[in-house]
DNA sequence: TTCGAAATTGTAACCGATTGCATAAATTTT
DNA sequence: AAAATTTATGCAATCGGTTACAATTTCGAA
C-alpha cells in the first residue's frame, strides 16, 4: 500500500561505506568534515531521494521547530494580516506554524494551550479571547521557560513579550478628531472593557472628552460583541432616540461593526457624517469601500506578525536582551476619510 | 536555564515498579491490561504530570498526526471561512494542522508542498495558486500514497479527491440572472482562466448568454488579478465607455473586486443597478455592507473546510470507498439583492 | 493435585538522527 | 625518523514510546 521505505542516513552510509555519524555531520556543514566527503554525502543524499527524519531529530535534539500560535478568531482581516507577518518571518527561519483557535472562548483557549504544550512548540504567540479570565494555562510555558509573545489582546502577565499598540492614545485621537469636528455627544462602541485594547481605548476618549471640555455620560458607552447583529441593533436603538439625546459622533472599535452600523443609520435616514460622524478602528479593506468612505485608526497588521515573531525567533535564539523585552509598540494613526467630516448643517 | 526535566514513561514504571512496556500499554487502553492496573498507571502519570513525547511516537509509529494546509492566501474571508471549517474538524479529531500559502505564486506552492512532505505530515489540503501550470511538486505524496483534498481551486490531477462547487452552473446562474433581468451587455470580470474556478463560471456565463439569445463577445471577458488597483482600473475603463458599448450589467468572480468595482463606477456617477447592474461571487460579509447590496453566489467556505476535512480524515482511516472518492460538490446558490434589480429607466 | 488456557506483565529490539569520546590517518615539528 | 599536532572518521549511547514474542501468573477444569 505504502510507497517504497524511506532513505535513511544509514541507508547512505552503507553505500558510500561510511558510518552514520559522519553522514550526519556531512548532511549539516559540520567543520570536522572532509569538504570532499560532504560532497559525496550531498550528492547521493540528493541522488536517492533522501528527506531526513524531523522526529528523529527532535527526539534527540529536544526541540521541534514548531511554533504554535493561539488566536481568538480566524475569520477576521485582522488576523489574517498578522499570521500573513508571522508565517513570512517564521517561514524565512525553518519554523512551522500549529494554529489553534478560540473561537473568543476561554476554554477553547486553555486546550488549545494545552495541546499547543503537549505538542511541545518551542514557542508561542497568542491574542486572548473575549473572556479570558486567568491565565493560568499558560503556567506550563512558564514552567518550562518556553518563550511566549502575546499580540493585540494582552494582560498584565509576569511572562512573556507583548506586541500592542498604543490604544490609548488611538482612542484619545479618535475622539479628539470627533470633538474637532464640532461633535458634542461622542458615543463609543465597544467589547469587554477587561481586554486591555477596549479598557485602553475607552481611557482615550475618556480623557479625550475631559481635553475638549465635554462632559462624561455613561450611557453613552456601549459595551457588546461587536458583531453584525448587535451593529445592527445599537443602530436602531440610536435612530430611535430623541433629538437631545441622540449623539452626533460616534467612535466604534472595530470597521466590520462601524460599517455595518454605518449602514443602518442610513437606511434609517440617518445621515454620515451630517448627523452623526463616524470613526472605525483597524483599517480594513471595508473602510475604504463603504459609503462614505471610514475615518479608523490604521492598525498594521501583518507588521504586527511580523514584530511578535521576530521577537519570537530572538528569544528562541537565545538573545538575553529580548528574554526582557516587556512589550513592543507598533506605530499606528489616524486616517480621515468622509465618514467624520463633519459639516455642522 | 531550563525547567525541570519531563516525565517519561520509564519514571512512571520507576515509581510503580512496573515495566515501561505495561505502562505505555495502559497509557493507551490495550485490552491486554489489568483494569487495576491502569487505572494505576493513569493515575500516577496524573499526578506526576506526564506529557506523552509525540515524537519518540511519531518516530516509532512513523505517523505524525498532522495534516499540511497549502492555501493561495490568508488575507481572504473565503480562505478564513475553509480553514475555519478544516479546523474544526481535525481538531476533533485529533490532528494538528501545518499552514503554509503561496502567496499565489507556482514558486512558493512548490516550496510549501516540498516542506510539508519533509515534514511528513499525514495528508494534505490544497488549493492552487494563480499561476500553477504543473502539479509535479505532489509527486512524492502521490508516490508515498499520502492522500491529497483539493478544495476551490483545483486542477485535472488523477490523484486525490477534488471538493468544489458547480462553478459552471453558479456562473451560468448569475448571468442568466443579469439577463432576466434585462441586460442586453453582460461583461464578466474574472481572473486566469487556466484555474478551473474562472474557466468553468466563463463556460456557465457563456451558455446562459446562449440561453437568452445573447451574444457572445469577446471584448466583455476581462481578466485580471481581481485586485483592489484592477477593480478601480475596470470601474474607470467602464466609465470611459460610451454608450452603445458600455455593458449594463457584470458579472465578476470576487466579491471584493466587485464591491470596489461598484464602489468605483458610483463615483463616475454611473448608477448601480439601474445604469449598470452587478453580480458578485462569494458571498463575503462585505456584500451586505455595500451600498446597494451585492447580488451574489453564496459560497459555503466553512462547510466546504468540514467537507475537505472529513473526506482527507476517512482517507487516513483507510475508509477504501473515500480512496476512491473523485470530486464532492458543495451546494452553492445565487443570492439576489439590490445590485442586480434592474428596473430599465 | 495437576494441567492447560487465559490473562498479565516483562524483555528487548526497533524507529533515525545526534554527539561525546576514542581512534586512525595525515601533516607538521623537532 | 620519531614525536606532536591537526584533521577525519567511527563507536556506541541516547532521545522515549511501541510491540512481537517470551515469561509468568491466575484460575477453573479434570
Amino acid at each position: 500500500m505504502l510507497g517504497k521505505k524511506d532513505i535513511t542516513i544509514y541507508d547512505i552510509a552503507r553505500v558510500l561505506g561510511l558510518s552514520p555519524a559522519t553522514v550526519s555531520r556531512g548532511l549539516k556543514d559540520h567543520p570536522a568534515i572532509n569538504i570532499k566527503t560532504r560532497k559525496r554525502i550531498m550528492d547521493t543524499a540528493r541522488e536517492m531521494g533522501y528527506r531526513s527524519n524531523s522526529f528523529a531529530s527532535n527526539l534527540r535534539m529536544q526541540k521541534t521547530n514548531t511554533i504554535g500560535i493561539i488566536v481568538h478568531e480566524l475569520k477576521s482581516q485582522f488576523i489574517s494580516s498578522v499570521l500573513a507577518g508571522i508565517e513570512k518571518v517564521t517561514t524565512e527561519a525553518g519554523y512551522d506554524l500549529i494554529i489553534g483557535h478560540s473561537s473568543e472562548t476561554w476554554r477553547k483557549e486553555a486546550s488549545n494551550a494545552h495541546n499547543l504544550f503537549h505538542k511541545r512548540v518551542d514557542g508561542l504567540i497568542a491574542s486572548l479571547a473575549f473572556d479570558t479570565r486567568d491565565m493560568d494555562h499558560y503556567d506550563p510555558f512558564v514552567q518550562k521557560n518556553i518563550p511566549i509573545v502575546f499580540f493585540d489582546r494582552v494582560e498584565d502577565f509576569a511572562y512573556g513579550t507583548r506586541v500592542v499598540i498604543d490604544n490609548n492614545k488611538a482612542g484619545y485621537e479618535a475622539t479628539a478628531h470627533l470633538a474637532a469636528q464640532g461633535c458634542r455627544r461622542i458615543a463609543h462602541i465597544t467589547a469587554n472593557l477587561a481586554r486591555n485594547v477596549y479598557a485602553d481605548r475607552l481611557k482615550g476618549y475618556q480623557q479625550a472628552l475631559a481635553d475638549f471640555g465635554l462632559s462624561y455620560d455613561a450611557e453613552l458607552v456601549i459595551v457588546n460583541d461587536l458583531s453584525e447583529a448587535a451593529a445592527i441593533r445599537a443602530a436602531r436603538q440610536i435612530i430611535a432616540m430623541p433629538q437631545p439625546q441622540r449623539p452626533d459622533g460616534v467612535f466604534a472599535t472595530n470597521d466590520f461593526f462601524a460599517a455595518v452600523f454605518l449602514q443602518t443609520l442610513k437606511e434609517g435616514d440617518v445621515r454620515v457624517p451630517e448627523d452623526i460622524a463616524i470613526v472605525g478602528f483597524n483599517n480594513d479593506a471595508i473602510a475604504r469601500i463603504i459609503q462614505p468612505k471610514l475615518t479608523t485608526i490604521n492598525y498594521p497588521g501583518e507588521e504586527m506578525g511580523e514584530q511578535a515573531a521576530r521577537s519570537l525567533l530572538e528569544q528562541l535564539a537565545g538573545l538575553s536582551a529580548a528574554r526582557t523585552t516587556d512589550t513592543i509598540i507598533i506605530r499606528s494613526e489616524l486616517i480621515i476619510r468622509d465618514s467624520s467630516l463633519h459639516r455642522k448643517v
